[in-house]
DNA sequence: CAAACGATTTTCT
DNA sequence: GAAAATCGTTTGG
């Protein structure tokens, strides 16, 4: 198993590293249990620059201060009061920049992920969306801060090829307050793929 | 200290 | 398609 080495994640292109997560494994094992997603969704999310982003404008709050963290740990928190939301932190030390995985293909561990979901069938339901795919696997706010390459949340690879021709861009999801932020094309899923939570505009 | 607000999901019409 | 659910964080007085 090819673990994602550090610098991976310390990477300052973090639109690279939102595409280059496309196709990984991200697994979770808690109490000896494993569950695994492949990652279909991802949002990039690039610092102080980005309005939409929670460090905009340096912006630095006991909420996003693992943003701030060097890349390779998890920034994790909760949105609406109900959601838990799972970000991978990028870039050196000091520079608040995060991807947001936003929907997996479930790999492993079905029916843990369907209990934790509280749902009886596998369904897209199950892991696409950043609340549901974070349920799903079990990625708790009491797990910010945590490595990705921890015993308990790591992500690897297992061979899926994702050429670029394969990633479809779009606008990020539920940023329009951003502004012209929110119109930028930091958004990338598996083309093709069932596993994303909105699907591409058809004409 | 009070009040508004979410990088959403589910349910109901 | 609209609206409720639900609560920690952030902001303003």
């Amino acid at each position: 198993m090819k673990l994602l080495p550090p610098d991976f994640y310390t990477r300052a292109d973090t639109v690279r590293v939102a595409r280059d997560l496309l196709g990984k494994m991200l697994v979770t094992r808690f109490a000896g249990k494993t569950t695994t997603g492949m990652i279909t969704e991802t949002e990039a999310y690039l610092g102080a620059a980005d309005k939409a982003c929670h460090a905009w404008g340096w912006r630095r709050t006991p909420r996003n201060e693992m943003m701030y963290e060097r890349g390779g740990v998890a920034y994790i928190y909760l949105c609406y009061g109900i959601h838990h939301l799972f970000n991978v932190v990028t870039h050196r030390q000091g520079e608040p920049h995060a991807v947001l995985v936003r929907a997996v293909e479930p790999v492993e561990g079905l029916p843990l992920m369907l209990r934790r979901r509280r749902k009886e069938k596998v369904s897209l339901a199950l892991t696409c969306g950043p609340g549901a795919l974070s349920q799903a696997l079990g990625l708790h706010t009491r797990f910010n801060g945590t490595s990705l390459l921890s015993e308990s949340i790591f992500i690897h690879d297992a061979g899926q090829k994702v050429p670029q021709t394969a990633i479809g861009v779009t606008t990020r999801i539920g940023v329009e307050s951003a502004g012209a932020d929110g119109l930028l094309p930091l958004r990338f899923y598996l083309k093709g793929s069932p596993w994303v939570s909105h699907k591409p505009r058809s004409h």
